[in-house]
DNA sequence: GCGATGTTACTCGGATACTAACTGTCCGAGTAAGCCAGG
DNA sequence: CCTGGCTTACTCGGACAGTTAGTATCCGAGTAACATCGC
């Protein structure tokens, strides 16, 4: 199992989707950017509400309802939506071996205790080296990068996708 | 779970008994090293053979045989015993969800195939730092930097320990 | 006394559970927007 | 014309199964060192 975990990417491509939009902060349901990449839907909901407890896009209730970024797409970097889908988690638990030396005899010394430990030190700062290099980018930053290589055709066609989508479903008796 | 796991914290400790044996370069037995630390014996046994396929750490065959340090602590990183122990598994896996865009429907562009995808770069470059940061700490680095906290008397017992553990189990019919 | 045999402790590798996390699915409850019927 | 009810599509959250990786244990095979036994 990687470290960044899958929902992390379906979830920065969501918010792909969700910050290129031109003209900004129209909002798309769940449903409709799951099925437009081919995502599990449900399991996508379950993303966005973490996403939503983070502070990261905001959702309006209700038919027509959706989610949209809750910040500006160069507010929101990498690592903010890998901490708000993974949790945060350590990249390295330590599990103090040290306290357990047979030597000790089951009265371990003070010395042990101080933190951390020298192994688990070492794996900090190779946690924290790769938390700021999350951290440098943002949406924006990806946006930008994304639409140097995809040509705008492709963007067109999205946006009409979304929108037939959008148009398809209306609420009321519309079938009958 | 942690990306790291708990098997490259077992074997760090491991190796640091073994590079810090004063004169260098004796040998020990798993088991004792297991034993020594509360680590549990069969497991270690399987994370050795990793290190020695790796070729970190050299064995000897044979009743008194035992483990060394293939090459010199300070030509020993931290990201070695990573690599040797987690086999190199990425801290991301790319699942390409940009050929599944349901505006394709079924036969995606080549444009999409170009490696490698904007979201995937960064997790790259962000693991890069990681690794980085893993490789510039070596076997040396570490032995020093406990050399410095613990007190002189703990190692001279920890060396005592494996002596008397080892001057107890001999070949032969000792017990008889 | 010297070589053959046996015992012991080690490495090496495979087979097998157990556990935890991630992944994905299903379902019910609550809410807002629009449509329709009745006053 | 206006108000109340109804339908729809959404969010929200819990419950649950499948898969995978890490953790840990057990066991058998092969090997080298040393002690003992037999010549």
């Amino acid at each position: 199992m990687s470290h960044i975990s899958n929902g992390v990417e379906y979830a920065l491509h969501c918010l792909l989707f969700l910050s290129g939009r031109p003209g900004g902060a129209r909002e798309a349901s769940v449903r409709d950017l799951a099925d437009l990449q081919g995502l599990p839907a449900d399991y996508m909901a379950k993303l966005f509400t973490k996403l939503s407890k983070a502070g990261l896009v905001r959702a309006t209730e209700g038919v027509r309802g959706g989610f949209a970024l809750a910040r500006a797409p160069a507010a929101i970097s990498v690592l903010d939506v890998v901490d708000a889908i993974d949790g945060g988690k350590a990249l390295f638990e330590c599990r103090e071996v040290r306290q357990r030396c047979a030597v000790f005899e089951g009265n371990e010394p003070d010395w042990t205790g101080v933190p951390p430990c020298t192994i688990h030190a070492v794996m900090l700062s190779a946690e924290q080296r790769m938390r700021e290099e999350l951290a440098r980018h943002t949406l924006a930053d990806l946006a930008h990068r994304v639409a140097t290589v995809t040509p705008p055709a492709y963007n067109q066609s999205v946006v009409t996708w979304l929108d037939t989508r959008a148009a398809s479903k209306r609420p009321g008796r519309a079938e009958s």
